[in-house]
DNA sequence: TAAATTTACAGAATGATATTCGATAACACA
DNA sequence: TGTGTTATCGAATATCATTCTGTAAATTTA
């Protein structure tokens, strides 16, 4: 048996994602008029395109100087466990204030974005948190001054 | 004059925010009916913070991997020009598969977030745009083999 | 302190919208 | 060709967003 793991996404589908991707809230009756189609049609396109997985939430984007964050890191670290362990990994996830955990090729293991209301929040969270998680041999961080671009949009293909 | 920067907001702004960001999609109803209050008192505050750009827009959140984007890599630069110089970090910003461009503090000048297909793709968008980007000296890639955690929440403050 | 102004909220009205459902057409496949 | 599946439409209804007015509280000003 084919495990049919492919999602196939068309024309329609696709423009839905290009207008809900630049705004969630945008209506149905508004998304059925841009696709030229009923409302309801749109509608379970997109209860489908959530139940595939497609979709997989909808998010306020929240400036982050309004709640103080103003500072953003990025910290590379070495494990010293075997390759494959997601322990360490799964231990920085729960981490509140850390927004990215990633498993990386190169000389480090894990690059993790960070952020905080500042540097001596970040301090505070390395010895109350990152310190506690075992395996971890060497943290470099990696301050960030100004962020020109910070998106989490997709490049949708035209066709 | 003092210029008043400063944003306030209160529990309930907080509340909102919570809940917007877990899903934007939330109904004004039950936003209202969640923090006891009248619907139209809580349209009022979703404008306003709307308009403070304390909410700066809804997004969906997508899978990449629906888009068949596969690849993700962190790019760190060092550029030649003068500290302050602008110019480079806007050009990366203008490249549609650059998530995020960041000045950082430290040995590199730039940390940029790419989002591909594969490496194949990764090659040609570094060939065909970064190449053309003047004053970048030296370029350093890291590819995520697997991404544990990605999220763009922010932690928002209990009270 | 008292008056004036601003702000936040409630409640009602209405206009728009989401959502459901049955019917139909297009399509895939054997 | 016949059968099952899928996508769509259009209408009905329940829900919701939005506006507006009045009011109470908070804040500012004199």
């Amino acid at each position: 048996m084919i495990f049919d793991n492919t999602i196939n996404l068309d024309q329609v589908d696709l423009a839905i994602l290009r207008l809900m991707q630049e705004n969630a809230k945008i209506s149905n009756v508004a998304l059925a008029q841009a696709l030229d189609l009923a409302p309801s049609a749109v509608l379970e396109r997109v209860k489908k395109l959530e139940k595939k997985q497609v979709i997989t939430g909808y998010t306020a984007i929240i400036n982050p100087v309004a709640l103080n964050l103003k500072l953003l890191a990025f910290i590379s670290m070495k494990a010293s466990h075997s390759i494959g362990c997601t322990d360490t990994a799964n231990d920085l996830a729960k981490i509140k204030d850390v927004q990215e955990v990633h498993v990386i090729a190169g000389e480090d293991c894990y690059l993790v974005k960070v952020r905080t209301a500042d540097s001596a929040s970040l301090m505070a969270l390395m010895r109350d948190a990152f310190s506690k998680i075992p395996n971890i041999t060497s943290i470099r961080t990696t301050i960030v001054l100004e962020t020109v671009k910070e998106q989490s949009h997709l490049v949708i293909p035209e066709q």
